[in-house]
Parts: C-alpha cells; sequence; structure tokens
RNA sequence: GUGGGUAUAGCUCAGCUGGUUAGAGCGUCAGAUUGUGGCUCUGAAGGCCGUGGGUUCGAAUCUCAUUACCCACCCCA
C-alpha cells in the first residue's frame, strides 16, 4: 500500500444505489425549466482566467483564493468554471444570440470547482443547476425566474425551505447606500468582530450578515437597503412583491441577503433550508444588469439563480423525500444449461427491445442461488427453464410475491406478461 | 486560510490502563440429499488496525508528522 489513489479532497463517487436521486432532481429540474420555456445550454468546463476575473469580480474570494487555474502547453491562463453564468454571458456574446427573440432563457445542470474546505454541503467540486434570462429589466422576469426555483423545490417535495428577498440597488443608489453603511459601521468600529473590520473596507454589505452574534446586534440597527433605493429600484422590488403575492409565492424581505459576487444587482433572493448545517443556502441568484456589459457585450439586463443540488438532496433527505423507487424487473430468468440459457438470452433480449426490464442468469449459478438473486432484484416473476423444458416446450412461471407456480407455454411468455 | 473532532474487514462498530495467531453484527460467496427465493443453521473469503517516522524488549493501543473524512469560521450554491 505504497501510493494508495484517492479521489481529490472534496470530490465525490456516486453509485447506483445514490444515482437514481441525482437523476430524479435533473430530471425534475429539466421538465420545469422547460415548462418555462427555458432550454439548455452547454458551455465548456474551462475557460480563460479573465472571462471570471471580469465576470464574477476582480476581487471576490471565488476569483482571488478559490479556483482552479492553469496553463495549457502554450501557456495561456485558464480555469476549471467555479460557477455558471460568466460562461453562459460569454457564449450568448460570442455566439450573437444578442440578436435573438429577447428574452432569452436559458438553463443548464453542470459542475463548478472552488477551492475551498470541505464540509456539509460544501465541496470542492460540485453541482449546480442554474437559469439565466437576458433582456427584460421588468420585475416580472424577477418573479418569473423566483417562481421557476419555487416551482422545482416544490415539486422535488421539499417542505422546509424558505424565500428570503432583498434589493440591493443599482450603480445609482448603491454607493449612497454603502456610504452610509460605512458611516454607520465606522461608529462601531471597535465593537466589530476581526473580520467584519476588515469587511469595513473590503464589502461593508457582508456586515450585515454576520453571524457574530456582537455584530449582528450592531447590524440590526444598520441602516437598511430597502430605504436607501432609488425611486426606480423601489418601484422595481414594490412590483416584485406584488407579483409574487400574485403567484402566492412566500417569501420575507430579508436584508441580510446581500449576495457575494460583484455582478448583482437590484432584486437578490435565497432559499434558505434551516437543518441541513451552516450551508444552508439551497438556491441564491438575483439580477446583474451590468455583467453583459462588463464583458463587452450590449446592454442587456440579466437575472438568474444558481442551486446547489448537493444542498438540495441534504434538504430532501430532511423532510423525507429522498426515497427513489428502485428499478424492479418485470421478469428473472433462471436458465439450467447451454441450451436453457440460449433460450433465456433470446427472450430477455426481445424483452428489453420492447422497453421491459428483464433479467437472467449469466453467471452460471445454481438454481437456489438463482432463486436468491431474483429476490433480491425485486422481480416481479421467475421463469425457470431446464432441459426437459427446452424439450417440451413448456416451464414453470413464478409470482415472487404471491410464491404461486404456473406451467405456461415458453413461447406464450410475452403474451401472458402482456396480461400481467 | 483558521479552529475542533475522527481514521480498525465492503458497511456499522468492539478492542479496558501497550503484551502471544485483531473481534462482532450486517453484507458477499458457498453448503444444509439430486432443479426453487424470502426464516433458520453451518462454513468460507475479506484487515500488516489511513500512511510515514519516534518511544519501548514489545504498539491497533503512547508521541510527532502527513493524508483523507466530519463539523464550525471564512466564503458561497
Amino acid at each position: 500500500m505504497a501510493n494508495k489513489i484517492q479521489k481529490p479532497r472534496g470530490t465525490m463517487d456516486i453509485f447506483p444505489n445514490d444515482t437514481p436521486l441525482w437523476q430524479k432532481i435533473e430530471n425534475t429540474a429539466k421538465d420545469v425549466a422547460s415548462r418555462f420555456g427555458f432550454g439548455e445550454i452547454r458551455t465548456p468546463t474551462f475557460e480563460e482566467l479573465s472571462l471570471f476575473k471580469r465576470g464574477v469580480g476582480e476581487v471576490t474570494d471565488v476569483v482571488q483564493k478559490e479556483m482552479y487555474t492553469f496553463t495549457d502547453r502554450e501557456n495561456r491562463a485558464f480555469a476549471l468554471r467555479p460557477e455558471g453564468t460568466a460562461s453562459v454571458v460569454r457564449a450568448i456574446i460570442e455566439n450573437g444570440k444578442t440578436s435573438d427573440a429577447m428574452p432569452l432563457k436559458y438553463y443548464y445542470l453542470i459542475n463548478c470547482f472552488r477551492y475551498e474546505k470541505p464540509q456539509a454541503g460544501r465541496s470542492r467540486e460540485f453541482f449546480q443547476f442554474g437559469t439565466e434570462m437576458f433582456g427584460t429589466k421588468d420585475p416580472s422576469a424577477d418573479a418569473t425566474v423566483i417562481s421557476l426555483a419555487d416551482t422545482l423545490i416544490k415539486e422535488l417535495g421539499i417542505k422546509n425551505v424558505k424565500l428570503h428577498i432583498n434589493s440591493i440597488g443599482c450603480p445609482n443608489c448603491r454607493p449612497k447606500y454603502r456610504e452610509a453603511l460605512v458611516n454607520y459601521f465606522s461608529a462601531h468600529t471597535e465593537e466589530l468582530c476581526d473580520t467584519c473590520k476588515e469587511r469595513l473596507n473590503t464589502n461593508p454589505l457582508r456586515i450585515l450578515d454576520c453571524k457574530s452574534p456582537i455584530c449582528s446586534k450592531i447590524a440590526a440597527d444598520a441602516p437598511s437597503t430597502v430605504e436607501h433605493l432609488c425611486e426606480e429600484c423601489s418601484d422595481h422590488f414594490e412590483d416584485l412583491k406584488s407579483y409574487l403575492d400574485a403567484m402566492e409565492i412566500e417569501y420575507s424581505v430579508d436584508t441580510r441577503i446581500v449576495r457575494g459576487l460583484d455582478y448583482y444587482t437590484k432584486t437578490v433572493f435565497e432559499f434558505i433550508c434551516e437543518g441541513i448545517g451552516a450551508q444552508s443556502t439551497v438556491c441564491g441568484g438575483g439580477r446583474y444588469d451590468g455583467l453583459m456589459q462588463q464583458l463587452d457585450g450590449p446592454a442587456l439586463p440579466g437575472i438568474g439563480f444558481g442551486m446547489g443540488l448537493t444542498r438540495i438532496i441534504l434538504a430532501m433527505k430532511e423532510s423525507g423525500c429522498a426515497d427513489v423507487d428502485e428499478a424492479k424487473p418485470l421478469l428473472y430468468i433462471a436458465p439450467l444449461g447451454k441450451k436453457a440459457v440460449a433460450k433465456a438470452l433470446s427472450i430477455v433480449s426481445t424483452l428489453r427491445s420492447n422497453g421491459i426490464y428483464a433479467e437472467c442468469d449469466i453467471s452460471a449459478r445454481s438454481l437456489k442461488a438463482q432463486m436468491k438473486y431474483a429476490d433480491k432484484l425485486n422481480a416481479k416473476y421467475t421463469l425457470i427453464i431446464g432441459d426437459s423444458e427446452i424439450e417440451s416446450g413448456r416451464a414453470i412461471l413464478k409470482d415472487m410475491q404471491k410464491s404461486e407456480q404456473t406451467e405456461i407455454n415458453i413461447d406464450n411468455i410475452f403474451d401472458v406478461l402482456k396480461e400481467a
């Protein structure tokens, strides 16, 4: 055991006992997205490093210390995608989709990579379902995107998740708000925790969601975003709320929701699940009206979200809806002898071609072992074929649950199964 | 990047203050009169006790380092 090869830290192997749950989530996501008129987009796993620097924000933690970067043989700098939005924007611009009918509506199911220290709900390779919409700045678009996430969460059966919304303003009102915030917290500098003293310079908005009791107590009386919005942002936020009300989507306004990535403007939201650990945001998103321009595209407003699939799974387990029925074979054939095996393979092959899940022994095991295996697979019926059955053309069909046996004509197996 | 916890068969775990061939349950495979499952019984395979040093006559058991996992900070989905 000199060098046992292990998977990279913060990654995972997923086996067939777990993949059905993943597939259920992915299929439901695709289904819901297409009902909202969103089409799937696929972009590269890695991109030019500068895309993320410009798109996500040069000074964010994600870009500064969490990216997997590398250079290729010609010394070009790349990075594994730490999120999905920047790539989508790049692809839209590069392929001239900005001339398509608006709005553009895309979704994706991707893996992302961030060099972080793993913990509950956080890994280095993680999976997310994301949506992006470009070309409409109307609050009804915000409401639609939120509704998509809400619909998906509900269809998955997750109950213990709450929607929190906020508005962080636009380039007109945010600087003023930021100033007000810095003024307020500066008066309490000494009381703030060390990280928040840092944040005062780097990202004062973040002090609002600090978990330290002292900071959150101070933050409670801090000026709130909502009161500092310009008229346009304020109207936008009010309209969004009334549209959510119209769709009967429950939410609470939470001024501590600020989002970490630079590109967000106006609407921000999170679906939060209590009980799955510290990383409780199951879905996070918002509006990013300046992003397209920041990447040298036209001034198309955008909005979207990312949903962490691992966290969704934690939430599903928490609300007890993570069980997926396993596939059970309709028929298991237990052949004895080569002639019988040939017959079994032939029957099973026909059934499979007709969309039916069927199995037969392929290990030349004893009948007893085969029956045990059929039981373990939860087969509905077992057909036993030996030499004499091949001769007579008749074999025993056993209903595994009722434990009843009937003799049938082997070639009638298809009709018998049809009736069953 | 910071802090706390853990690391023994495929899985869940025993193994007391260091002492001869490291255990259980579950799972896997094979048997319990010739071609029949779910219950029961029997047996087998499977671990140099995460890895590498150190202390010791002797270490799974003490110590240091390292790696991974779990949890929290940070950050975020």
